[in-house]
DNA sequence: TGCAACTTTGCAGTGAACGCACTTTTGTGT
DNA sequence: ACACAAAAGTGCGTTCACTGCAAAGTTGCA
């Protein structure tokens, strides 16, 4: 049940590695000097003297300072997991398999557990972190729809925004709860939780 | 069931309508502009010689620049309907009080309806205000948290936070309806619809 | 070993956003 | 009508995020 992309060789080749190490350095950089100074007082200029790597470079690697401080990676849907989703499994019954989804984004992050709990560490304290990782979930609802609309079909009985939306808010909720928990706890246990107050405040 | 300030005078002194009246203009000038040659191609000193006003001040009235695409205006919670919620009405139930609220934010939105309907016009082609929509969303989730908290108080069975964000997913998913409808009917009718989908996928 | 594809980098430029000090406008009390 | 305080508008200078371009360096492959 892992995430990565679909047609990911065994090892990589030196210039994929390169680019990974540089990816991590950057964010690591990143995450050192803003933890310390705080994300404003930290200029790009100093990130990418950090990383050893020039300023124009950094933007190769990321949209935003932000993004870096978020470790956000180029992404793309394709893990064994949503493939099985579209295909209508793994049980059939879409609620439970949406689950099954959330589960697998959340324990397999593309950037690691620590680097990613790093990364909340600081959007707690920053809010415009927060406000940008909305976003990147917000980029990433298209992909979610259209993947909702592979197994659901145009004329299945909910609208696939809907359960994209669903499915980013399960998401998101569960991420926050996991959070909140200070990082224990394995992911489906808060996402059964989630899905259950979520239900009840519905039906009040 | 208006959404205004509280302590809000029946007449306005000259210079709050001054101010009224450059927000619009500058909202309006935005609109125009981003309208007809995309919003990158746009400057602020742009907007700012079409709407007769200095570039300082236009960062006085508004945070960035997709912020007065928008039309975000400093909010504050503070509407009747606000206060009814808190303190445990209009009907007691939690779940229609929430559904309430949401229809009391839809109806009567801080900039009005054409102004509105414009900035979601100009966010479908640019998916950048999106994003920056869904910060400000974010931004607000604490007062919204606080609202529920002052119902609920902190022993409820409910934590305040999910229901915060439930109150904003319905709220989004409902206006995002309206707007798919074209803007026709009403929106308490959208939100029922929303309501009973989301209710339908997690049952499922 | 040499060529093609990819990456990094420096440079120069654009434009958003902010701090500050100064002028103008508005509200108010006399 | 006038003066004075508070608020709002404005010009200037600065910082810095971010981009396009073309040159230089790296890596993959035959």
């Amino acid at each position: 049940m892992q995430n990565n992309l679909v047609d990911q060789p065994e090892v990589l080749g030196l210039r994929e590695r390169k680019k990974r190490a540089r990816r991590e350095a950057l964010i690591d950089a990143t995450h050192r000097l803003v933890g310390e100074h705080g994300l404003d007082a930290v200029t790009v200029d100093a990130i990418c003297e950090e990383a050893g790597v020039s300023v124009r470079t950094f933007f190769n690697y990321f949209e935003t300072k932000d993004d870096a401080a978020l470790g956000h990676t180029p992404w793309q849907l394709g893990s064994a997991a949503a493939e099985t989703f579209a295909a209508g499994g793994p049980t059939g019954l879409l609620m439970a398999d949406l689950q099954a989804l959330v589960v697998s984004f959340l324990t397999d992050p593309p950037i690691g557990r620590e680097r990613l709990a790093r990364a909340m560490e600081l959007a707690a304290k920053e809010p415009r972190l927060v406000a940008r990782h909305m976003a990147w979930f917000e980029q990433h609802k298209g992909q979610l729809s259209a993947l909702v609309e592979r197994r659901l079909g145009q004329d299945g009985p909910h609208s696939p925004e809907m359960v994209g939306s669903v499915l980013l808010f399960l998401t998101h909720a569960t991420f926050l709860r996991w959070d909140a928990a200070g990082g224990h706890g394995a992911a489906d246990e808060h996402l059964s939780a989630v899905v259950t107050e979520l239900r009840s405040i519905l039906s009040d």
